[in-house]
Parts: C-alpha cells; structure tokens; sequence
DNA sequence: TTGAAAGCGCTAACAT
DNA sequence: ATGTTAGCGCTTTCAA
C-alpha cells in the first residue's frame, strides 16, 4: 500500500503537481473549480502531504527542538516521588510547548543519552534549537550554533555565538539573604550548592552581597552537594549538629533545601525554630511542604517562552544579531526562614 | 553562510558523497583511515547531517509524534491553579517521552488548533502517531491512520484500522461503587459526568453494575457536567441541596471530584461526613487535597508507554494486525469516601 | 572498498 | 492560471 503523493493527486486530478502543491499552499492562486477538484481528489485518495519532502524542499520544517535531557530522573529511584510534582525542567518545557504552538511551530523533543548523538539528530531536523545549560558539550553546540539559531537556557551570557536566558539569580539571593539577615536577624549563614554550576556560582555571590552589605562574615564557597542527592544532605546536617547549627541554611535549589529540611527533621531539628532554610526555583512541591519553603521563584513558563520568542525572531530576520536575555525573579516569604 | 553538506565533506576528504554517507552510517564499510579523512572533514567544517533529507531518502524519520491538545488549559483562568499540578495528558506524555527516548526514536509534539490541520502536519512527518481521545475528527484520523500507524489514548476499541490503549474504566468503578455499598453503606448514589465521552459511559456503566448486583436502584443516567466546570459543580450541588443530599456522589473525573468538593464545602456541607465523593483518574491534587481524594488511578504513563509500544512493534513488523490493549486501574481508598 | 547515479516527495522559479 | 523542471541533501543499489 504506497502512499499516495502529489502525483497521484495530479494524475487524479487532471493537472500538474505544481498546481497540487499551489492548491495546497496558496488556494488563492489557482482557480476555484481547479482547487476544489485538487482537494477532492486528495481526499478521495487519502492524500497527506509529506512533511519530509516539504521540510527539504523548502529548507525550512515550522519545527523548534528542545533538548530536554531530564537529567533521567525517572530511573533514579532516589527522587521518584519528585516526580509527582512538575520540576523546573517540566515547567520550562511547558512555556515551549505552548508559544511553539501559537506560532504554528510544531515542537521536536528529545532527550535520553547525553552524548552529542541525539542532540546533533535533532539539530539537523529544526528550524531552531533550545537547550538546557550544561547538558550538551560545548563543541557540540558551537557546530550547531552555526548551522540554525540555538538558545542555551540558565546558561551565562557569553561571546559564544549563541543566545541565553537566564534569571536574575544573584539579584534573587541577595535579596533573600537580606530578609534573612533584617528580618530575622540571622548572623551566621552557610550556602549550600553545587559549585560547578554557573546559576549557583551566581546564587552564592548574591548571598555574599547582601552579608557583605551588614558587615556580616560571608563563607568563603559554598558547601558542596550534589545535584538532587539527599544522602549528602544527611552527612552536611551530621557536620552541622557537630560544629553548632547555623542560624540560616541558604539553598541554591529547592530540592536541596527540601532535602536539608528532612534531613534536619529526620535529626530532631525544627525548622524554622531551630535554623532557617531557603531554597530556589519555586517549584510546586516547596509550597506544600511543611514547613512551606521561602524561595526565590523563577519565571519558568516565561524561561521556556522567552527562548521561542528569540528563535523565532532570529528565524524571522537573520540579520539580527544574537542578544540575551535576562529574567526578574521574585523572593517568595513562606515558612521556612521564620515568617 | 551556506551550511556544509555531504558534497562538502565529500570533497573535502576526497571521496564520494556515498563514501561520506557510509562513513556515518555504516562505519565497518569503510576502510578506518578513509572514514577518518571524512569524519575529520565533517568535524573540521561544522558538518551536521540534514535529518529531513536523511528522512526522505530513507522515508522513516525516527520520530514518534504525539498530538497534545491540551484543552488550552492554560488560557483559561478557571483552571489555572490546576496547572500547578501534572495532570492526565501531562502523565501520559511524559510516559510517552521516556519511552520514545529508551527507544531511541525523537518526539514530535503538537498541539494548539484542534482542527485537522495540526494534527495532519504532524502525521506528514512521523513513523508513527498518537492522539488523545476526542480530540481529532474521527474523518482526519481515518486518513492518517492509512498512511502510518496509529494509537488513540483512551479510546474505546473499534475497526476504525486505529490501535486503542484504554483501561477498564466500567471494573474499576464497578469496584469502586461495590466498596461504597459495602463498606460504607452507600445506598442512594449519584453519577457525574460528561455524557458524550465513551470512557464516561463505561464508567457510568460500571457505576450501574455494582448497584445492580446489590438489587439497588441505579441511576438512569450520568448527571451531566462539562468537562472541568467549576460553575456547574456549584449548580450540582445546589440542587442537591433542595432535593435533598444522596449517599455518595461517584465522578467521573477527580477534577470534577475536586470541584464538587468544593462547591460542597463553600455550601457548608462536609466530605465525607455528609456525603461521600469519589473521582477517576488518580491526579497528583487529589493526593492532596483535604479530604483526600478516593479514586481509582489509571497508569498515567504507562498509557504513553504502551502507546509507544504499540506503535514501535507494527513499525517493526508491519504485517502484524493492530491489536488493541487495556490496562488495569486501582481502587485507591483514601479520605473522600469515608475511610 | 569506493564511486556513479537514481531516486525520496515536494516547492518554486520560470515558461507558457 | 497552469505546466515544466531543477533542485533540496541524503541513502542505496549497482558497477567498477
């Protein structure tokens, strides 16, 4: 059973391919008794244009990619019940999916292995290209940034041919750090991160800014921690309940400030009557955590948004050049730093 | 700036543009120090496959596609709150995403109008398709279901040539009913949902069948409610109210539960003390809300995995007939019914 | 082991 | 208003 093409529809019809195609793509350009026996002829046969043929033809496939690499939570039993909430990466997504469709983009997903496979598949099947940061090697990107319109998502600005958004994460921390520091008088603060990533590096100075500002000693790095790992949020409140609690625990993410805060009930600790703990991001699962969690909330929908909205005007007029955009934040007062 | 193709490369390394092809393709037959030449070629000018042609000249694309009508949630401010929490087409596309990934196919996502259009563009350029119930005409879906496999999520089985992933909505509620009579003594029961969707009509049915096993008087029909109306809850329980309340209230849907919940609460009335309230479906929300919800949960993802499943394996072996799958539900007994 | 060449199904000049 | 035709960039016989 081959498929029927503009062929068969041609032949059906009476009239050449090209008057097909026009039939299809500019109706007003035939002659209304030609197109309706075009487009009766298409049904009858069952036709559905090829949107291959029509993509390499046209140079062009209405087709933006996302590289949403989910950092394969899912396989990772340690944060399975996570999954019941949407994450940063879900709410991003979500913001693509829907200014994709509104301009008449269809979206291309995937993800899955890290290497620069996938990601190269799917470069060479779009119009234009998202990315988180830090999940694709950099060479990679750089190829593909030459080749179609690429923007890195969290990822800092840099001469690297490609667009950025990124929130206002040292602003966010600052901020935060100051209610901290005003509002409940905390004095001796530590900041808990990932230090490689470039979003904490940002978050961790916002909090030495702010204590700074006082007069206030500020740690010298952040203590480390891995991603999402909740084992390693045990050891640090073992090491605190040792050395004396500090009076306020300063999170670069949520999960990690959900993950200290269980650590710390799970040792006997109140939070927030005996440390205060913060988080970042905003994600669904802080606002219903108990205590609920004070953080800084990113515009996550917006991030996913905003990175269409700059694909889509940089396919609109090339010549642009690439700019980068940053997005406000907004501290969110719960419970958990004592309000 | 013209992006390299296989002729560039070709000429680069001094070979055929076949010679280029099988480098990448099929890298054993090709001698290691000619595929080297090409690789060093490609890598030294930026070469990245064009995925479109690839896909016209193999005509598979390696991508899945996945019509996502969201039901424009987001645009509609009576559900935004909703949105916080993953909802049925969220779970199942997430479950969909995974399963496409481990199988090394890509996504192709699309959504927004929900006339043929979108979802014809789609079907022009995948191996394979899946579409949500009730949200494609069924004249569209018979076309494209010509030309590539097809999977309709939670559709009733049919000979429309479509394979079907459903679950045994008239057991789960049948079991779930039984659970009211029995262990809550429910005797008077009212069914909400909408009337039209065939999965609402095998849960009513199954509603039906525990009642008639109890020689208990079954309701005729469904009292009809819009898919996620809030308002019309309110209209629901007002007449209730002046009729006089019955046992138990068995839903269609949780977010119809929830909203009934609702809109019996803000009438005064409490659940489940003067009234029991049950859903379908097994949200994330319902987990959380006070009381909790009693449902019976369908396997969210595991319908987006099936989904793909289903279509990888005619993919494979187009001779095999399509067959149709059902998945089994959960009575899960929370706060909602009285337990 | 490599090359030549014929498509894949469509679009878009250009010609009529 | 419609037809002819040359690609779009790749895969894949078939020959060498």
């Amino acid at each position: 059973m081959k498929t029927p093409t503009v062929y068969d529809v041609a032949q059906r019809a009476g009239v050449s391919i090209a008057t097909v195609s026009f039939a299809f793509r500019r109706p007003e350009k035939v002659r209304p008794e030609t197109r309706d026996r075009v487009l009766d002829a298409a049904r009858e046969l069952g036709y559905v244009p090829n949107g291959t043929a029509r993509g390499l033809a046209q140079r062009r496939t209405q087709c933006l990619g996302l590289y949403a690499y989910h950092y394969l939570l899912a396989e990772h039993p340690d944060n399975a019940d996570w999954r019941a909430f949407p994450l940063y990466v879900d709410e991003v997504q979500r913001g693509f999916e829907l200014a994709c469709w509104e301009r008449g983009y269809a979206l291309m997903l995937g993800g899955g292995a890290s290497d620069g496979g996938v990601v190269t598949d799917i470069a060479g099947r779009v119009d234009g290209l998202a990315v988180f940061a830090q999940t694709v090697p950099p060479e990679v990107m750089a190829t593909i940034s030459q080749r179609i319109p690429v923007v890195e998502i969290s990822e800092p600005t840099g001469a690297d041919g490609m667009a950025h958004v990124s929130v206002d994460n040292r602003g966010g921390v600052r901020d935060l750090t100051e209610h901290l520091v005003t509002a409940h008088g905390a004095r001796r603060l530590v900041f808990v991160g990932e230090p490689e990533s470039h979003d904490v590096g940002e978050r961790f100075r916002g909090c030495v800014d702010a204590l700074r500002a006082h007069k206030l000693r500020a740690p010298r790095a952040p203590v480390g921690i891995r991603a999402e790992a909740r084992v390693e949020a045990e050891q640090l409140v073992q090491g605190w309940l040792a050395e004396g609690l500090p009076d306020a625990i300063v999170c670069a993410t949520d999960q990690q400030a959900l993950a200290v805060i269980d650590a710390l009930t799970a040792a006997g600790r109140r939070v927030p009557e005996d440390v205060a703990v913060t988080g970042f991001d905003g994600i669904v699962a802080g606002r219903l955590s108990e205590p609920s969690l004070t953080t800084v909330r990113q515009p996550m929908a917006e991030l996913g948004r905003s990175a269409v909205e700059m694909l889509v005007s940089r396919l609109d007029s090339p010549r642009r050049k690439v700019a980068d955009r940053q997005l406000p934040v907004e501290v969110v007062l719960r419970h958990s730093c004592g309000c």
